[in-house]
DNA sequence: AAATCATGCAACCGCCTACAA
DNA sequence: GTTGTAGGCGGTTGCATGATT
């Protein structure tokens, strides 16, 4: 392992990168993460490999924001399972638990912020977030949920075996940009008022108890970028819907380490 | 137009679990 | 029954980019 974790690869992934390990789960199924990363030629590990594919080069991948219907899901599973983020995103197929964990920090603190602001206008008491906590705790106040953002960014109108020809042209996905910015992480938390995630989940776990209207004052949101096709089968276990997880089982190329051993690949 | 701030999201880390040897 | 390994998961970080000053 040491000397092999020293050649591994981190940080975003190229467009051969991508393009190589389509390919290989393609042969190989996407099951056998180490194998893949192994005989792929691909400087990462298993694990990285898996995630790329999972979030990302998946082509049962839904692009494009939330609709009021998923937002809706989210806010009641997130209710009933918690941070359950995989478990909640079986139950929303072409979603991927990583995507709603993001929507869920980003989106509910944000609510959380605004309701926070609407409570205690006042900066000095806003800027203390112990303080806010118990404010919060205290205050059934129902605000309608500000996402009203719509912009969104071309990198998620692609996807699927259409991004992989996208991929040769250039687009904008910065996972392909050279680092320069000034990392500004250290600031947004200073300014979240959180001094944890503790804080904002008790805060959102407040607001949902007080809002009702959670998912029904979504806004408008723009048309969801419909699922790729790929050419190849989508009859995997990522997507599946109530009921189904049951049902199918297994890689969607090789259901067992016997088939990939049988080309010789062990 | 440039600088700074704020936001969204891809990717990493570390822990846990399942399973094979 | 124990150990090692791979895969899966949730939390967190860091970068790119849009918004604001």
């Amino acid at each position: 392992m040491g000397q092999e974790d020293e050649m591994m690869r981190k940080g975003p992934w190229t467009e051969q990168e991508d393009v190589q390990l389509v390919s290989f789960v393609n042969m190989f199924g996407d099951r056998r993460w180490d194998f893949i990363a192994k005989v792929s030629g691909l400087k990462r590990s298993g694990k990285s490999c898996r995630l790329r594919w999972v979030n990302y080069l998946h082509p049962g991948l839904k692009r494009g924001k939330m609709t009021p219907q998923e937002e809706r899901r989210i806010v009641e599973l997130h209710s009933k399972w918690g941070n359950r983020w995989s478990r909640i995103a079986r139950k929303l197929p072409g979603r991927t638990d990583n995507e709603i964990k993001n929507y869920w920090r980003t989106h509910m603190r944000k609510k959380a912020q605004e309701k926070k602001r609407a409570i205690s206008p006042s900066p000095s008491t806003a800027s203390n977030s112990s303080a806010y906590s118990s404010i919060t705790s205290t205050n059934p106040i129902v605000n309608s949920m500000p996402m009203t953002d719509t912009k969104e960014r071309s990198f998620y109108d692609t996807g699927g075996l259409e991004m992989m020809t996208m991929i040769t042209k250039g687009r904008s996905n910065k996972s392909y940009k050279t680092a320069t910015s000034v990392n500004n992480s250290s600031t947004r938390e200073e300014h979240d008022g959180y001094d944890s995630m503790d804080e904002i989940w008790k805060d959102i776990d407040l607001l949902e108890l007080d809002d009702g209207s959670i998912g029904g004052v979504c806004g408008t949101y723009s048309e969801m970028a419909p699922s790729p096709i790929w050419d190849y089968s989508l009859n995997n276990t990522l997507w599946m819907i109530d009921g189904q997880e049951e049902i199918i089982g297994g890689s969607m190329f090789f259901p067992d380490r016997q088939q990939a051993s049988n080309l010789g690949y062990n």
